[in-house]
DNA sequence: TTGAAAGCGCTAACAG
DNA sequence: CTGTTAGCGCTTTCAA
């Protein structure tokens, strides 16, 4: 009974039935699957039955014999976050030229759940992780010690020595105080994130830049939780404390979005005039009329330079780099369509 | 020279190198790793020593001798869309507690790179494929003769027996033409996506459900190209024509995008005063300051489903079952912050 | 209960 | 240049 005989019953054929359909060794048949030197005419038979099978080797198989994997694991906080998407796009764009596809795992900033996620890494033997940690206890020595490579992105591990890509946060509040200093908006109210050490970069660049001369007045500082109801919470106890003010530094989107919604909601008259500036502000500027400065990452840089160092890795070289990316700012003017 | 040994060099211990540390077969390993009937005693020095060698049990050979897989495939047209992100957290809530994996891949809409990661997929020999197939031509025949798992979602395959989890576009297009109906608006222009399957169902529901006693009277139907581009020039055209219209419905998300902006753009002062029904508005209402009408489809639910006939496909269920989610309808007022 | 041993599908020596 | 064969790490009979 041959694979054929066996057809439609959810099975796949196996090198060993190419080798005999085709007259072979599946020594040959390997070779002729992995471009190796082999008789013209053996060739032609190999194919014509791998064709007639429909024969796909078995990637399961191969990586217990081969080192390599095929299969690299992406762990990230949340991958609805469209900075996230990004990032994986970029190791993407790495990974197909060479067959190689992402699993992508949502820790949702849960220790627990990202553990799990490393652990199948692992369990898979996978050929690369690209990680954004959760938090500073997260735990990558078993996945190192595995011989896996590693790359963390966006958030750096405090005082581990993996290859990390990011962006330079504190350049980005220096941008975002340039920018207000040159439209000569000198009287602003802070909008940050919690105590992470991405918050805290880019207020401290921001109060950085601000101490020119003429100084920045910054006439408060909130707190919000990086999501939409804290930036308008935020923004309504700023309103509310009856300070002056002419324009908003916030340290993320999201909360960017609450800021404008609730300008919009408790100071119609000016909703239009008060200048935001803020990170990866993307299509907002175009939905809302308000006035708008967005400091840029480059996530979809970060994924190529994180799958980058994966290969560099897999290739040996020790992973002792550590690249801040400069982010950009882009103001409303050019970002509006067309 | 024991697995001790060799640390730090990149290995991982085998199921060997704890049935020798712990002083019993790999037989018995094996069975109290999969829980099976063994000895306490020898329980308690197998954990012990799977700790302390940090032995993972290598998926990849596990896959080799059981045919289950705990690895699925998600193919979809555009992983940044949000959309399909809403997808994939929904087939994850179903696969999570099964310690399943899924890997993502973006067909681009081309049939080519859609090929590729089936190939990889059926390499892969994974669990389970939810795809959104990217043209009529994708072809799913290899993936079910290998005997695995299938669900087409948000698009149906033509005359294909596969497990289909949709959104009834049908009825959305009605939900939209009954609610402007409701709001006494009765002469509308149309922006209608390229000739796919969606867009035409959802203006055919549109359409069949303007035939009300009065009926809607449909001043103008433009194509745009389902980007937010398409839906600038296409309200760019309709403004150019003179019509009159008091209300918009849009057949996609992106495209209201543009017809926002064109509005705002071209006829400021009514900008806010035009009712604009599309389709998975989301946030869009909070940021713009127009009267907006999203249908609503359910892409979390999609995925969840999706992933459910997986499971029952592996457990035996044959795939022959339709379903089609009903959209809900939320106007601006139902979608305010707070 | 436990252990020995036969594979799962493939690659890579090693012989011929 | 081709074929035979020994594993990769695991599960699962089959005996003991």
């Amino acid at each position: 009974m041959t694979i054929l005989d066996r057809w439609g019953e959810g099975v796949t054929a196996t090198i060993y039935d190419v080798a005999r359909h085709a007259g072979v060794s599946v020594a040959t048949v390997s070779r002729v699957l992995n471009g190796l030197k082999v008789r013209e005419d053996l060739v032609e038979r190999v194919r014509e039955t791998v064709l007639r099978l429909n024969y796909t080797p078995s990637r399961t198989a191969q990586r217990m014999r081969k080192s390599t994997s095929h299969l690299w694991a992406l762990i990230v906080p949340d991958f609805e976050n469209a900075f996230f998407t990004r990032v994986a796009r970029g190791v993407e764009e790495i990974c197909q030229p060479r067959d190689t596809c992402v699993f992508i795992g949502s820790s949702d900033d849960d220790p627990e759940k990202e553990r799990r996620y490393l652990e199948v890494a692992l369990a898979e033997r996978v050929g690369g992780v690209v990680i954004t940690p959760s938090s500073d206890t997260t735990d990558l020595t078993r996945i190192v010690s595995a011989g896996i490579p590693v790359v963390v992105v966006d958030r750096a591990v405090p005082n581990g020595a993996y290859d990390t890509i990011l962006t330079d946060n504190m350049a980005g509040g220096r941008l975002g105080a340039e920018h207000l200093l040159g439209q000569n908006l000198r009287t602003v109210a802070c909008v940050v994130g919690p105590e992470n050490p991405t918050s805290q970069a880019r207020l401290e660049g921001f109060l950085s830049a601000a101490k020119a001369s003429p100084a920045i007045d910054i006439v408060r500082i909130e707190r919000g939780n990086n999501r939409l109801d804290g930036g308008y919470r935020a923004m309504q106890r700023i309103i509310q404390s009856e300070a002056r003010f002419d324009a908003v530094f916030v340290t993320n989107n999201l909360m960017a979005v609450g800021i404008i919604k609730a300008l919009g909601d408790m100071l119609p008259e000016r909703r239009n005039d008060i200048p935001v500036v803020g990170f990866d502000l993307d299509e907002i500027p175009l939905l809302s009329g308000a006035c708008i400065a967005s400091i840029n990452q480059d996530p979809h840089e970060i994924g190529r330079i994180a799958g980058e160092r994966i290969l560099l890795q897999q290739a040996g070289t020790p992973p002792v780099c550590s690249i801040a990316l400069r982010p950009t700012l882009v103001a409303t003017a050019g970002l509006g369509y067309p």
